[in-house]
Parts: C-alpha cells; sequence; structure tokens
DNA sequence: CCATGAACCTGGTCGC
DNA sequence: TGCGACCAGGTTCATG
C-alpha cells in the first residue's frame, strides 16, 4: 500500500485526532513488530504527550515529549483509530492512548516494524531529499542522474536518493517522461531529466488529492480507499494499449520489480 | 560501484 | 474442488 501519496495520507486522516492524546502503553501482538524497543519503555515515568504527527519518507512520524516512534507500513501495513476493543485477525500492535482511544496496526504480511527514536538524527541519515520539498530541485535531480550510472528505475526507488517514491510512481513517472526503465541514468537527456522532475512532482501531488492509489481492496483508513488507481497511466496495465501510442504495455522485471512500460514511447538510453 | 537474488511473510489468483 | 506456482505498493543483506 505504501509510497509517499499513501503514507501521507494516512497522516493526514489521524493527525488531529492523536495530537495533545497521550501514549501510555502498546501491546505487541506479533514478535517481531516493535523494532528497536520494547513494550515496557511505555512504562515508567515519562510522559508520551503526542505534539506532532508527520510523515518522513514512507515513516509516519508520531512525536512524543519524550521519544519519536516511526511507523512503517512495507507492503500491507494500516495504521488507525479505534475506539472499540474487537481486535482483528492481523492486528499486529495497539497502542493504548490516554483517552481510551487506539491506535492499531495491521498488517497482514508482517514486514511493517515500529521504531523510537529519541530525535530525527537516524532516519535523517537514512533517508534522502523529499520530493515535494524545497529542496528536491531540477539541479539535484540532474546531478544524481548524471554522477552515477544506476538503472534509472533502481535509482528512483533508492530512498537514499530521493525519498517517497516506490514502484508504482516510479512506472508512472517514467513513462510520462518517456523514459525506458533500465536506461542508464547518466545517460538520460537534459530535456527528458526536466520532464521527470515535474512528472514527479505531478503525480505526487494529484495522488495526494486523490488520497493515494489503492490496488484491488487495500483500503487503509478506516475502511477508506484512494481513487488514484483509476488515473495510473501504466501500472497494472500489461498488454492493454498506451495511452498515447496504443502500442502493448509491457511488463518486464527491473530491479527486482514488476516494471510496466510503452516500448514505443520509451526509450532507452545507455 | 553496480546488478541480481534471496530473505522476511501471508494471501490472492491463475492454470491444470 | 484441489494443488502448486507465481505474484504482491518495501527494505536489507549477501554474492558475483
Amino acid at each position: 500500500m505504501p509510497e509517499l501519496p499513501e503514507v501521507q495520507t494516512v497522516v493526514n486522516y489521524i493527525r488531529d485526532d492523536l495530537i495533545g492524546d497521550t501514549i501510555i502503553g502498546i501491546e505487541p501482538l506479533w514478535g517481531k513488530v516493535l523494532d528497536n524497543f520494547s513494550k515496557s519503555l511505555f512504562n515508567k515515568n515519562h510522559n508520551f504527550l503526542i505534539v506532532d504527527v508527520r510523515r518522513r519518507a514512507k515513516l509516519i512520524i508520531i512525536e512524543t515529549t519524550d521519544k519519536i516512534i516511526a511507523v512503517h507500513l512495507r507492503m500491507t501495513g494500516k495504521l488507525f483509530i479505534k475506539e472499540n476493543k474487537i481486535i482483528s485477525k492481523h492486528c499486529r500492535a495497539i497502542f493504548l492512548l490516554k483517552s481510551g482511544k487506539q491506535i492499531v496496526f495491521e498488517d497482514i504480511r508482517k514486514f511493517g516494524r515500529i521504531y523510537a527514536y529519541d530525535n530525527m538524527k537516524i532516519i535523517d541519515s537514512k533517508h534522502g531529499v523529499e520530493p515535494l520539498g524545497q529542496r528536491f530541485t531540477i539541479k539535484f535531480l540532474y546531478e544524481g542522474l548524471r554522477n552515477r550510472k544506476r538503472n534509472i528505475k533502481y535509482l528512483l526507488l533508492d530512498q537514499k536518493f530521493i525519498a517517497g517514491l516506490g514502484n508504482i510512481y516510479t512506472d508512472e513517472c517514467l513513462w510520462i517522461s518517456k523514459i525506458h526503465p533500465k536506461s542508464i541514468s547518466s545517460k538520460i537527456p537534459e530535456k527528458n531529466i526536466h520532464k521527470l522532475f515535474e512528472s514527479i512532482k505531478t503525480v505526487l501531488l494529484e495522488s495526494l488529492e486523490s488520497m493515494g492509489t489503492t490496488i484491488i481492496n487495500y483500503s487503509f483508513v478506516n475502511g477508506r480507499s484512494g481513487q488514484y488507481s483509476d488515473q495510473l497511466r501504466v501500472f497494472g496495465r500489461t498488454n492493454k494499449p498506451c495511452k498515447i501510442c496504443d502500442y502493448k504495455i509491457k511488463k518486464i522485471r527491473v530491479a527486482g520489480r514488476g516494471t510496466h512500460f510503452c516500448q514505443k514511447c520509451q526509450k532507452k538510453y545507455t
């Protein structure tokens, strides 16, 4: 489920409810869900008043007066607020709040993790620029591509380079900017890099407007689901006609991921 | 430095 | 209906 727009949508949804509340405990229901701390963190004499909820990369950041709690949804994680105490099949952890509400973390595939840190240092050191932030500029993208010889799909998925893009949106952006996903980053013409820069911003903002992409029935916030899947240009359109040239969309494997593209529109720069 | 594959997990779908 | 193979929006580690 989660790339930047989906994670941001979850944050927007739970933020107002959480700020001002206090975490008084956590119940892990799966052994590995707490990555670098244990439930005893919330005992003691510390106060975990929630002062901010935001997104950094694909992490949901819950900032409290004591620790920063970070939740990574990985592939199938969901995070939402619930008032009753019915525990669902895929529930992996429950945060208990002073108000009586709970933050529920569900995750079918058990890849998701919850972290606790003293500050943002470690998180920031592991992630690159925010694609919707001020520091993401055309110059940054141009130099980043020219200074490396990675295949472009891999590079866009690299969270240390740009933080927040995933498999869906990289396919979308590469299609829009007419770049074959196996192109060598340093060989891509400036004109296409420019298009790529614009497409990254456009696609992420469009998707945010639609509250993200939901494929099949991975609804994420209280049963509501994103609408962007209707607007996808290439992702998941294997063997369907390219929206520009009518050629059949191909699906291949790049950087270990299923990758959709148009053989006619997207040029391979090597 | 770069590419690939496996590992971590469960569940849905497709073909036979 | 059943069964095996394969796939999945992410990340990390090992290997060549």
